[in-house]
DNA sequence: CGGGTCGTTGACACATTTCAAGTTTAGTGG
DNA sequence: CCACTAAACTTGAAATGTGTCAACGACCCG
């Protein structure tokens, strides 16, 4: 699919590529005031937390390189990884509205992010509803990435998961893929394993057998999927939670008030059909 | 705790008792203008969809009495619900921007429904940044339950699961408890499974050591925790993720510009510590 | 050159699933 | 109100996927 080229596309600032400075909602306007809330770029080593669960933080912050993660710990020791942070992720959206974040984001690589002070985003969405409506877009997009990491721990198996997982950061980061993929790929086995509630060991057995079946390759921390097609077949993906097309598809028709609905009486019968 | 009667509390209209009437956000017109928007209340039998997997719906269901579920179905027919919805909670939130469901909703129980028209919703979210808001507290709490699930599934024992189930349970149906619990339970024991990425074999024999082991007792669709505080440590449980204390304190002091932020260089400095 | 992180592999333990009955409960029609 | 049926719950025995423990090797960086 050949995406069109508009002058959106071409846009530079702080928040490009982000998904922030890429939502199909802002006005220019909007998007040059979010632009002019964000700080500096900063860096930031491997394995250090810009949030700890229940520590008030007052900024977002959005990864501009590296990976980072929202993560919660277990009493017995265990940490469950809920949510693969890749560059261009807001990491706490959460923060805009909750005092107390209830998981808490660590880079999982050197990084380089970016600041956006929470009473200066809770502003803006106040007075921009192109920018409230971008939080809300934002927050259903992890809200059904979520969703379909509930399936894959509770109803696959761990060759599953796996393949769900690489098929999901392929389309996430090499949206361009058609049948074969290839993306930067930093992960340990462990942190794959605590993404997917998964010994690291047994991360190890799943790849290798991953590996030996041709279905992924490893190089230089780089993932190469031969068949995106075979890959998602195994992990029971279908790319379509991630919203990909309708984000594109709203850059040439902005809806702020889409066609009309059914009638309320007609819509409501269907239900039982 | 003793919650502060406000007016709020005492206002009647179709949206009572539930999430989005129970918005802290929302100005009384607010309030108004959505109880005039949703229809009039439906019933609705046990195991019908509301929505299906990838069917476009231009209605957001609100459950009044009984119990639904988002859910997603594997290829190999297992399934995956995702969240439990009872009565108050909004059931499609994310139908109100997305053009195709990447879960279904259905009744787990008979159940009476309220539908809230998408594009009306959609508009009055655009109109009122209070609407908007709400929209994004609620995203922002059933985010925060899936990534909590998110935790069970991946890192926690079938006991622990089940346990971390009912103390969210608990909190969400019967908020006033304190060192015992009581609330309707309607759940079969294959429909928790379904929750908890269990078998059914399994949920039943986990079920029986808690109610051997004194920590919960059904009787006639009847849930009853004898010592909350037990149960919780068994499922690792943290009711702060539900933000319920919150949502409360904001009825008295409604935060549109909070209190100024730290400078960006103190706040971002504080990473690294 | 050395130390630590990460990947790899084997043997064994165990939680959970699977398969296969039964029993109890709830709903329904005569 | 009873008889009948389907759904829900219960229990046992055996299979299996994943975890645990323990060791070793490869690689990178200082």
């Amino acid at each position: 699919m050949q995406i069109i080229s508009t002058d959106r596309e071409t846009e530079d600032g702080p928040l490009r590529g982000t998904s922030l400075g890429r939502s199909t909602f802002l006005s220019r306007e909007e998007r040059r005031s979010l632009e002019g809330a964000v700080s500096s770029p900063q860096s930031v080593k491997a394995n250090v937390d810009l949030v700890r669960e229940g520590e008030h933080r007052d900024n977002l912050f959005l990864v501009i390189e590296g990976w980072a993660c929202r993560y919660t710990m277990t009493r017995e020791g265990g940490r469950q990884i809920s949510a693969l942070l890749v560059p261009g992720d807001l990491c706490n959206l959460d923060s805009l509205l909750f005092d107390r974040p209830d998981c808490g984001v660590r880079t999982l690589t050197p990084a380089t992010i970016v600041a956006l002070p929470r009473d200066q985003a809770l502003a803006l969405a106040t007075h921009h509803s192109g920018i409230a409506r971008t939080f809300i877009w934002l927050a259903f997009i992890e809200n059904a990435i979520l969703g379909k990491l509930a399936v894959a721990l509770g109803r696959r198996s761990a060759k599953g998961r796996l393949a769900h997982l690489l098929c999901e950061l392929s389309e996430r980061l090499d949206v361009r893929a058609e049948a074969k993929s290839r993306f930067d790929f930093p992960l340990t086995q462990e942190q794959i394993g605590d993404a997917l509630g998964l010994t690291t060991v047994h991360v190890n057995r799943t790849m290798r057998i991953l590996r030996d079946n041709g279905l992924v390759a490893i190089t230089n921390r780089t993932m190469i999927i031969p068949s995106v097609a075979q890959l998602r077949r195994i992990g029971g993906f279908d790319p379509s939670y991630l919203h990909v097309e309708q984000a594109e598809a709203q850059i040439t028709a902005l809806p702020t008030h889409p066609k009309s609905s059914v009638s309320r009486a007609t819509s409501f019968s269907r239900l039982g059909g």
